[in-house]
DNA sequence: TTTATAATTTGAACAGTGTTCATTATATTT
DNA sequence: AAATATAATGAACACTGTTCAAATTATAAA
C-alpha cells in the first residue's frame, strides 16, 4: 500500500508550493496558516495533519529556493573567466538574487527557526550556502597557488559575514540608498577582500 | 499652561520605559500593545492617545539603547591604547552588547521600520551608529598617518558590513556555534580588516 | 460650591492571527 | 451493504492590533 505514501507526499507538495508562491510574491508577512491552506485548496486545519507548524512548512521551502538561487548564480557567472573574476561574478549574482526576492533573504537569515525542530540542519544548510556556491572556485585558486588554503579560509569567512551584513543593511535599512550605490558598495567590498591574490 | 506638555511627556515616558523593559527582558516577540500598557499602568487604548503605533513606540527606544551601548563601549575600551588596539576594543565591546541583548539587535537591524514614519532618520541613525563609535579613533589613525583617509573609509564600510553579518549569523543561526568560537571569528575578522596599518 | 464644558481614559467590539479537537465526510475492509 | 479506519473540516479559544463611543476626570464658569 504505497499509494498512501505517494498521495500524502503529493498533498504535502501542494502546501509547499502554495507557501513558495506566497513567499515570492507577497513575502513572509503574508504567510499564514489560513492563507497557505486556501491557496493549496484545503482547510487550514488540514495543514496540521501534514505539518507541525506553518514555520515548519516555510523552512521546507529553503532547499527549493537554494536550488533556484544556485541556478541563477551558475547562469550569471557562466561567462566569467575562472579565478577571481568568476568568484566575483558568483557573489554578485548571489546578492542579485536576494535583492530580487527580499522575502527569501528574510526567510534565510532573519526568520527564527522553530525551536527543537531541525535547527542545526537548517541553520547550517543556510549559513553554508554562499560558501558552497564558491567552493569550486576557491579550490581552483588554491590549486593554482593564487592563494593559500589558510588565507582562503579567512577570506571566505569575511565574505560570508560582509555580504550577509550588506544585504541586511540594504534590504532592511536602505543603506546604501539605491541599487547603484549598493552595487558599488558590494564591488568595493568584494574587491577589498579578494585583493592580494595573484590574479 | 505648560503643565500639560510636561504631564504628557511624563506619560509618554512611562510607555517608553515599559517598552524598554520588555525589549531587554523578553524581547521583541513579547512587545504588544496590551503588554506595554499594563506595565505602564494604563489601558491599551490609552497608548493610542500618545503614540500612533506600538512600532513607533519601539523605535523611540533606539536612541536610549544607543546611549546605553555607547556607555558600555566607552567603559570596556577605556584601558586600551589609542589606535588599532582601541579600535578593536571598541568593536568587540559593540559586539558584546548585542550578544548580551539579542532583542536590541533584532530591533536595530531586523525589525521593519513603520513605513513613511521617520524611516530615513531612524535608519541612518542605526546604520551610522557603529561608525560613530569609532569615529574619534579613525580620525586619530588618519592624523597619525597610520592609514590614509581613503583606505580608512573602505575599512570602516567593511567592518560595518562584516560585524552586522557576524551578529546576524551568530544570533539568528548559531554560527559560529558557541560564544568562544564567535569571539574567535570576530577577532580574526577584525584583525584581517585592520591589518596593513602601521600599528 | 455647584454647574457646565472640555479633555482624557477606557472597555466593548471587530477583524485578524495560531492552534486544538470533536464532528463530519470519505475511503477501505470485511 | 455494513462496519471500520482514515482524512478533512469548522467551531471554539486565546491571542494579536485598532477604532470609537461611552464613562470618567479635570478645568472653567456661574
Amino acid at each position: 500500500m504505497k499509494n498512501k505514501a505517494l498521495q500524502e507526499q503529493r498533498i504535502r507538495g501542494y502546501f509547499i508550493e502554495a507557501t513558495k508562491e506566497i513567499l515570492k510574491s507577497e513575502g513572509l508577512k503574508s504567510v499564514s496558516v489560513r492563507n497557505i491552506a486556501e491557496k493549496a485548496g484545503y482547510s487550514f486545519a488540514t495543514l496540521y495533519n501534514y505539518f507541525k507548524d506553518a514555520k515548519d512548512l516555510v523552512f521546507l521551502c529553503v532547499q527549493d529556493f537554494q536550488e533556484e538561487c544556485s541556478a541563477h548564480v551558475v547562469t550569471r557567472s557562466a561567462k566569467a573567466a575562472r579565478g577571481g573574476k568568476k568568484l566575483r561574478a558568483i557573489l554578485l549574482a548571489y546578492l542579485e538574487y536576494f535583492v530580487q526576492y527580499p522575502g527569501i533573504f528574510e526567510l534565510f537569515f532573519m526568520e527564527k527557526l522553530s525551536e527543537l525542530n531541525k535547527q542545526p540542519e537548517t541553520a547550517s544548510m543556510i549559513t553554508g550556502f554562499p560558501d558552497r556556491l564558491c567552493e569550486e572556485e576557491w579550490k581552483y585558486l588554491i590549486a593554482n597557488k593564487t592563494v593559500s588554503a589558510a588565507a582562503a579560509a579567512n577570506k571566505r569567512a569575511a565574505l560570508l559575514y560582509g555580504l550577509s551584513g550588506l544585504l541586511l543593511l540594504y534590504i532592511n535599512r536602505q543603506m546604501p540608498a539605491g541599487y547603484p550605490a549598493f552595487l558599488k558598495a558590494a564591488n568595493t567590498f568584494i574587491d577589498s577582500q579578494l585583493k592580494e591574490m595573484n590574479t
